[in-house]
RNA sequence: GCCCGGGUGGCGGAAUUGGUAGACGCGCCGGACUCAAAAUCCGGUGGUGGUGACAUCGUGCGAGUUCGAGUCUCGCCCCGGGCACCA
């Protein structure tokens, strides 16, 4: 019995693709295009299963598309810039551009060798100067524009190795890599002006209705628009005013405080005269970013002695500065309302603040004088001192004393304001516009939008990134570096034997003429965040050639991408930065895309066993095997402990290496393995038994067309006149198959997809062959499996369809066509209930009429027995699908 | 705390607009072939009771709507992920 050689197919294919272009994509303006695209992958250094699973369900969309008539676009490139580079060259004295492009290289061949249909001649990486040149030309154009700008700001310092951390990089407040405890140090630093395009950026996540929903909510939470008010409270004996944001201007009369932040001017100002308050804020600071106060989340403040008057009433409320309270959210700085918002209660009981309760839930009502009198005295004593008590319905107290109340849609507001009293279940949106209205008439304040989103700063103290193109002169000051002078190269020749910036220590590169007066001056030694290079890379595949960044025709043809394909881990940071983009680069005039993804899928990670050795070492799934039904270390014997599934990662060592996997089954049988398993967004586990078995299916499907129980007809063979019952049941099957498979790819269900053409697969393995039509029956069936399979195992597929006497490649030849004829039965099997229980089932023509339908239901032995002779008192009748007897 | 997902056999997972729960696969059990094994093929496989046809229970829990609920409504429980002193 053959069985079939993948080792010949695979390379033979992969070799055919590649010299004849087959996936190269060529832009046709009279054709449909479907742009599809898997995340690009930083090259790290090897690839294991794992990370292929991105690229195998991307790969079986991109060459469906293609067979359904399609102008395919799928391409693969390298976001080749980025710390990994740099660590490498310090541990290994490695050229960080060395190191890059060998694990291109090698992670390149990793790819061919799993048949990914790609147009192999757009790959980019972003570390040439071909693709970074474009970036820095967007750069001085975002300049120009006002998107662009410079500002001090706090970041991480790590003075052991001087540079700046990622807050990912920095673990329980020290650096991952020095361990040094890591520094508050403000820097001056470029942003790109993301805020200003928080609106749109938000609006329109609802035109991406084909996003999971929790990354919409994701990006949603990250721009975390709030509306409310600004505030002004005047403060006593002096001029200025202080400023709050609040999104409960309608709560203004339970004001009890004001906080500031520990950087607020007025908190440095009173700080100044005030020794202990200036060691409350340097506390603050230090304890601001600790895990340790972010855990305990502890309230506290210090009375700044100012007094704030409240616009409506005059009260004068005493002005803390408060650990609790963000510098960078609002304007630094709130009114604190305790009875209605929870910190501002839990500070108001620990430094004694009064809590006025000001609304009440629609369903309390207040006491009348009576009912009040009846009270006991202690909870008379509570209400006078305005701490809240009412009645919920006729029963409940409600007090207000550890838990704030905070109404969202109504609300009795009960407080005397001339325009705003005793209003009963008043919408508390119609509160805020009451309470701003009145704000705006004592010029105390107006309506106002905060945002969580800042923007973003894009300055990285490192050599292995996107110069950024300015020029720093001491006469000029920043002067961007004329177009002409692009790009502006990283220079080869840079040292890393001291830690820093190796651009910063290079004897020559930053020292430039001023481009405006020609008097000495200094480079800008900083790179760009990675993040920028990944924020444009789709568009660029469109023309990867051009001479400049986008050739239009091209780029207005291709995005946006129909189809991208990643990790969830991207769900925020990756995805809004190139929605921001796209939309600077529009207001730029670089082309005219808003959404460059009109769908998303995040796939789920691939996961395995891990195993560990009696020490607690991890160990890489080849160093065990079961023993004695349990689990050893090959090498010793030593017992293993067999820990809990998990993501594969290199750390826990529970990878099983890809070209380990292609040697042993072949680059089909991962993709099947990789595809069938699980539904492409939920979690995948990688097994031993997982792998057999799509092998062993392989090896099934590669039997019966090699070896079929009947020698088949040529190709193209007319169908015959004779066709006997198993022929026809098996033609059903296929058409079935072929609109069934059809609808779950384009649905993105490739789990059931498989699981289709594998029940096709069963129906033909149960063929004799010795019917009437059944050669022809199995023709069409293996032609139909061959091409369904096709985007799948593409290898084996193109074999059998030589096998099959195909002239052409399943790669370009078109998806079967399902005849409407043969998808729906001429009898259906309806299923009869009695009293909504199954009993019996019965075979009807399709489409029977109602009166038939009950009839046979009735005369069934099933139902008769089970109806025991009582009398039928109504039928219900759904075509084509069940009868319920009720009695 | 808030926001998203989930909860179905021993396991991964199917199940159209409410209409035969468990497709397909893994595993397991039994059998064929073989000196034996591997490979392959055939049969079985939700629980309980019964020799059996069959009965009965069954989609996290509790109610409800309906001729009929995995699916819809209400109230809970549990698991996973994201966000969070954001005023």
């Amino acid at each position: 019995m053959a069985r079939y050689n993948f080792r010949e197919s695979e390379a033979k294919w992969q070799a055919i693709w590649a010299e004849r272009r087959t996936f190269a994509a060529v832009t046709d303006p009279s054709r449909p295009k479907y742009y599809v695209l898997e995340m690009f992958p930083y090259p790290s250094g090897r690839l294991h299963v794992g990370h292929v699973r991105n690229y195998a369900i991307g790969d079986v969309i991109a060459r469906y598309k293609r067979s359904t008539g399609f102008n395919v676009l799928h391409p693969m490139g390298w976001d080749a810039f980025g710390l990994p580079a740099e660590n490498a060259a310090i541990a290994g004295h490695r050229h960080p551009a060395d190191w890059t492009f060998e694990n291109i290289r090698v992670m390149g061949d990793q790819l061919r060798l799993i048949g990914l249909a790609y147009d192999w001649d757009r790959e980019i990486a972003t570390c040439t100067p071909d693709y970074y040149r474009h970036e820095q030309k967007m750069f001085l154009d975002f300049l120009k524009a006002g998107l662009a700008y410079r500002k001090e700001s706090m970041v991480n310092w790590d003075p052991v190795e001087n540079t700046v951390l990622a807050n990912e990089q920095v673990i329980e407040g020290r650096g991952w890599r020095s361990g040094a405890l890591v520094e508050k140090r403000q820097l001056t630093q470029w942003f790109l002006r993301i805020t200003e395009y928080a609106d749109e950026l938000l609006d329109d996540i609802a035109t991406l209705d084909r996003w999971p929903e929790r990354v919409r909510a994701m990006q949603s939470n990250w721009i975390g628009r709030s509306t409310g008010a600004r505030m002004r409270f005047a403060l006593k004996d002096r001029t200025d005013r202080l400023e709050v944001f609040t999104t409960r201007p309608d709560t203004i009369f339970g004001a009890s405080f004001c906080a500031l932040s520990a950087e607020h001017p007025l908190a440095q100002e009173a700080a100044a005269g005030d020794p202990a308050l200036g060691e409350f804020i340097a506390d603050c600071r230090r304890l601001g970013t600790s895990e340790e106060a972010i855990e305990t989340a502890e309230k506290r403040g210090y009375d700044t002695g100012l007094r704030a008057v409240h616009p409506f009433d005059g009260r004068e409320l005493p002005v803390y500065v408060a650990n609790f309270v963000l510098m960078e959210y609002g304007t630094g700085a709130i009114f604190g309302c305790p009875a209605h918002d929870q910190r501002d209660l839990d500070f108001a009981r620990k430094y004694g603040l009064a809590v006025r309760p000001v609304l009440w839930p629609t369903t309390a009502r207040r006491l009348s004088d009576g009912e009040f009198a009846a009270l006991p005295p202690e909870s008379q004593a509570l209400f006078d001192t305005g701490e809240g008590l009412a009645v919920i319905g006729s029963e409940t107290l409600f007090h207000v004393a550890n838990t704030a109340f905070v109404a969202t849609d109504a609300a009795d507001y009960t407080y005397d304001l001339g325009d705003l009293t005793d209003r009963p279940a008043l919408p508390v949106a119609e509160a805020k516009d009451i309470a701003i209205a009145g704000l705006a008439a004592r010029d105390s304040g107006e309506a106002s939008i905060g945002y969580r989103l800042r923007d973003w700063g894009v300055s990285r103290q490192r050599y292995w990134g996107c110069p950024i193109p300015v020029i720093h002169c001491d006469g000029c000051g920043v002067v961007p570096v004329p177009e002409s002078d692009l790009p502006v190269e990283l220079p080869a020749d840079v040292s890393f034997d001291r830690p820093g910036n190796p651009l910063d220590h290079h004897p020559t590169w930053k020292h430039v003429a001023c481009p405006a007066c020609g008097g000495p001056a200094l480079r800008e030694t900083d790179t760009f965040d990675t993040f920028v290079e990944s924020s444009w890379y789709f568009a660029r595949y469109c023309s990867p050639r051009a001479a400049d960044a986008f050739d239009r025709a091209d780029v207005d043809y291709w995005m946006p991408v129909d189809q991208y394909i990643g990790g969830i881990e991207h769900a925020v940071l990756h995805l809004l930065y190139s929605r921001f983009f796209m939309r600077a680069l529009r207001q730029c005039g670089y082309l005219d895309v808003k959404e460059p993804f009109a769908a998303l899928m995040t796939q789920g990670m691939v996961c395995h066993d891990t195993y560990a050795a009696p020490d607690g070492q991890w160990l890489y799934p080849e160093e065990v095997e079961p023993r004695d039904g349990g689990w050893v270390r090959i090498s010793d014997g030593a017992p293993v402990i067999v820990g809990r599934t998990e993501k594969m990662s290199k750390s826990r060592k529970n990878v099983v290496g890809l070209e380990k996997v292609v040697e042993t089954y072949g680059a089909d049988t991962a993709r099947l393995l990789l595809l069938s398993d699980s539904p492409p967004e939920r979690d995948l586990e990688w097994t031993d038994a997982g792998i057999e078995g799509a092998w062993r299916y392989l090896n099934r499907v590669w039997r019966l067309v090699t070896e079929p129980a009947v020698p088949l007809p040529p190709p193209g063979g007319p169908l015959p006149g004779n066709i006997g019952e198993a022929a026809t049941a098996l033609r059903r099957k296929t058409h079935k198959t072929i609109a069934a498979v059809s609808e779950d790819l384009d649905a993105f269900r490739l789990n059931r997809a498989v699981a289709r053409i594998r029940e096709l697969t069963n129906l033909v393995g149960e063929m004799d062959g010795s019917g009437p039509g059944d050669a022809w029956a199995l023709r069409e069936a293996l032609e139909a499996t061959v091409l369904l399979l096709g985007p799948i195992a593409p290898h084996l597929c193109e074999e059998l369809w030589q096998v099959l006497g195909g002239d052409t490649m399943v790669a370009e030849t078109p998806w079967p066509m399902a005849d409407p004829s043969l998808t729906v039965d001429d009898t259906v099997t309806v299923a009869v209930q009695v009293n909504g229980k199954l009993r019996a089932t019965i075979d009807l023509p399709r489409d029977a009429e109602a009166a038939d339908a009950e009839r046979l239901a009735l005369a069934d032995v099933g139902v008769q027995r089970s109806l025991g002779g009582k009398a039928v008192r109504r039928v219900i009748v759904v075509p084509n699908r069940i009868v319920n007897v009720v009695v």
